[in-house]
DNA sequence: GCGCATTTTGCACGCGCGAGCAAAATAGGT
DNA sequence: ACCTATTTTGCTCGCGCGTGCAAAATGCGC
């Protein structure tokens, strides 16, 4: 490590001139698909070690019209399962080379602008993994150029310009509420997340019109604002408050794991109940802390890693082979329900 | 919305003739601060709207050697306050202008390859909010260019060319100790996170020789492999078993929530003991949950808006107007301990 | 060693914008 | 209205690299 290397950037033209060969040369050697001999390959690398050269993408990003970065929306950063998204799509985003753009979407308002912030860096993609995006957000954001692919990650839109990749909600739901009816469970409750989006989750229809189904019967909803434990918490506690034995619930079944968990607290330290003795839950994402001594949750895990997978295909333009709403989970049996 | 604006990417050429001006003039109107009139601003900005104009920051990036772009590193998933500070990070990093590549680092050795990734993007800054950097990460990285500033976030280090942005760990850690000797406790077990990370904290140092000084007799440490739940769940339950009332702690002092919350689950569900009637516990950061029914955690809360805002001024070349590694926070006093 | 097919290398041009200065427009004073 | 001080606008050049093709080098069969 010579003196001379501060912070002067090196480029591939310092790397050439070193190598004895040309630019552009230099530039294929860095690129696995390239028309190069190998031992000029070697030589070129062996130059860029010397030198600290690595290829700047953003140069490469603006020549090429591909910038191998994408832009990650969340708004649900009160979700702990969100920690474990993240942690697979930037991981293995970067497996594939890719590059993760972080973008905190306050509110259903911001999705626009933020959506812009992404276009602004030339993303090859927008993954949106929130909750709050709105058919008219997104409409907006495909009138807008250079989002060239619109992702919806564990979420589902009819939209035709999005590309939705999640596992079979119905499927999955159906999977749940079978196990719950198998339990002999007679009075459920369906635990809602906020009604408004309609880049959603089919597990709330699933759920009731399968009880419907079977027990002929309606299965009552109540919706909490956002998938926040907290506010679970306080929407069951008002809401189960003063029911005697026999009008309360005997399970619920909750639309994430996020709710779940507030909804055990409330249900244990605001009404006095044993879970599962009293009340069951079921979950949905088997999110951090879900398989806690505490919590012992029966939910439902999606096979992120399977779709994170399929995610990649998409980006890369093949053809994913795994249709990309139908993604099969399990359930996770524990002693919550 | 006319048909002709699908993907082809409009650049401020377009909006100058439509405008009736020069590109140059086009690029200013977006610029807060450059030196244009108000008329030809708001008749650009109007121009801009109808074409559906943005500036790419990509392009702007590479011509002016400043990216606004910053990369924020992680390798520590399993703390759920990182979502936290991610999100405050990202929201306050956006509002003044900056975005955020996430790069999410394996482990050490992954570390310098996760650096040189942020490099080849022309990042501001570096900012690492993981645990695992040790010295000869650090060092690296400064050696190679283009990362022209590495900060790290919540964490210190005495390498001279890093920035350390974090609250007095001395001073927080002393406010524990004195609180947990003030309520009498009187035998302490340190539980601490990874004992190899050289970007540290001082808080087991600091606890440990505040509890030597008051109480002439050393306080045990237990180190546990990393900031995991589940691992610390799995160490105090090994550690603690089969100890008498006599010979066992009554207060777990533990680096972060993300052990307290796994000693708590491992001392009531794997010992069977009743916190903090048979055994105190204390945390820190006040992750989420930590307020939670469930664990009642007594920690100690960082003041996150107030560390990114020197984070920006960090960023902006301002001089601070806090000392950096001085930032104050509170200790919560809940039921835990 | 020759002729051809094939691989490897070099190059003109442009991606969209910014720094810094020169030209043009405007304001202010008399 | 005229001259100067100031603001506003236009422009040259280059940031580091990719595309697509042409030139050079290499390999192969005989």
């Amino acid at each position: 490590m010579t003196q001379d290397d501060f912070t002067e950037t090196v480029t591939a033209d310092d790397v050439a001139t070193l190598a004895g060969v040309s630019r552009w040369t230099v530039n294929r050697a860095f690129k696995p698909e390239a028309s190069i001999s190998e031992k000029t390959r070697t030589k070129v690398m062996a130059a860029a070690q010397q030198l600290g050269y690595v290829p700047d993408l953003q140069a490469a990003s603006l020549a090429s019209d591909r910038s191998n970065l994408v832009a990650l929306l969340v708004d649900d950063f009160a979700n702990p399962h969100k920690l474990v998204m993240m942690e697979k799509l930037t991981r293995i985003l970067r497996q594939n080379r890719w590059d993760t753009l972080l973008v905190n979407t306050l509110d259903a308002e911001d999705a626009t602008s933020a959506l812009l912030t992404a276009s602004q860096r030339r993303v090859d993609a927008a993954v949106l993994i929130g909750v709050q995006f709105d058919d008219q957000v997104l409409k907006t954001a495909l009138g807008a150029r250079r989002v060239r692919k619109l992702i919806l990650f564990a979420r589902q839109s009819e939209n035709p310009n999005t590309i939705s990749i999640c596992c079979d909600d119905q499927a999955a739901m159906t999977t749940i509420a079978d196990y719950v009816i198998a339990q002999g469970y007679q009075r459920p409750l369906f635990l809602a997340g906020p009604q408004t989006v309609s880049a959603h989750l089919h597990r709330k229809e699933t759920f009731v019109a399968r009880w419907q189904a079977a027990k002929d019967h309606p299965c009552p909803v109540i919706p909490v604002g956002a998938y926040d434990p907290d506010l679970a918490y306080q929407t069951v506690a008002e809401r189960l408050q003063g029911l005697t034995d026999s009008n309360r619930p005997d399970v619920l079944v909750c639309e994430n794991d996020a709710l779940a968990m507030g909804a055990i607290d409330a249900l244990r330290y605001e009404l006095g109940l044993q879970v599962p003795q009293d009340i069951a839950v079921t979950g949905f994402d088997d999110a951090p802390l879900a398989a806690s001594p505490h919590y012992r949750l029966t939910t439902y895990r999606q096979p992120l890693a399977d779709m994170v997978q399929g995610l990649v295909q998409v980006l890369k333009g093949e053809t994913p082979d795994t249709p990309l709403t139908g993604f099969e989970g399990e359930l996770i049996i524990r002693a919550s329900a």
